[in-house]
DNA sequence: ATGGTCGGCAACCGA
């Protein structure tokens, strides 16, 4: 069972790579931040080939979630429980007994703004959601573009770029509070290196070459889910694709439940 | 090089 998640960067503009990166990886799930569609515009069509269920919450312009996945889902919902809901960056819902909450999370602005206090808000309200709607003990996944790059690992410049709305005090301290409440990040649960990174900012020359990256996405499950993982990685080459992006795929592989032996009819 | 390039959408905002 696979699990996936990819910032788009509108997904009408990704949609041929997200159906080749289908193909080729065969996920049971793919979340996806930043669609940038409304609604009444998801190009749906585009995708049933592929044979998802896919559900989604858009706005014009900016935001937008939505998740894919083999198996049914059910039980989706939207935004935070208070205001505002920010319903196009989290979107929730429960496929083949497994929760998954996906989010695009405020980016931040620049430290001094009110974005940036809004988007340290967001971690507070969203251990609140995880409290009121879930346990540490349920199988959950939390995955998505976070915004911020864990420790020195996670940026390809950390002394340069310490200070900055995805990697500064506040940021890493909210990320890593708020995933004390009962999450293993599965990228770094099976991976110790630098280097790996899920963006890379456009505005360098050269940036995807010289691998000048952030780690931004992340799939974080809770303990019952983490100890069934047996792999995490971070896929393709975003400025290689027909459509270049900044953000690739990060993946987790997790164990099938098998049949206990004996149960059987004979 | 304290820069620059995308996407949506039609002048700029957001990343």
């Amino acid at each position: 069972m696979k699990i996936a998640s990819f910032n788009a960067n509108s997904i009408r503009s990704r949609a041929p790579v997200i159906l080749r990166w289908l193909a080729e990886s065969a996920p049971d799930i793919l979340c996806i931040q930043e669609t940038k569609v409304q609604d009444k515009d998801f190009p749906l069509p585009v995708f049933a080939p592929a044979g998802y269920e896919i559900v989604f919450n858009g706005q014009k312009q900016y935001n937008g979630v939505a998740i894919f996945a083999k198996g049914q889902i059910s039980k989706v919902t939207s935004g935070l429980d208070d205001e505002p809901k920010d319903p196009a960056r989290l979107i929730s819902a429960e496929i083949n007994g497994i929760s998954l909450v996906n989010t695009y999370i405020p980016q931040g602005h620049s430290p001094d703004s009110e974005k940036f206090q809004y988007k340290l808000q967001w971690f507070q309200r969203l251990r609140k959601y995880f409290d009121t709607h879930f346990s540490p003990d349920d199988p959950l996944v939390w995955l998505g573009d976070l915004n911020v790059a864990l420790t020195e690992k996670d940026v390809y410049a950390p002394d340069k770029l310490y200070g900055s709305v995805c990697y500064c005090k506040q940021t890493t301290d909210a990320l890593t509070e708020l995933a004390a409440w009962g999450f293993t990040d599965l990228f770094r649960k099976h991976c110790d290196l630098p280097g790996q990174y899920t963006f890379w900012d456009y505005r360098l020359r050269g940036g995807f070459r010289r691998n000048l990256g952030w780690r931004l996405d992340y799939i974080m499950a809770t303990q019952p889910l983490a100890e069934k993982c047996t792999a995490c990685w971070v896929d393709g080459e975003p400025r290689e694709w027909e459509k270049p992006s900044d953000h690739t795929f990060i993946i987790a592989e997790f164990e099938e439940e098998r049949p206990k032996k004996g149960t059987g009819h004979l």
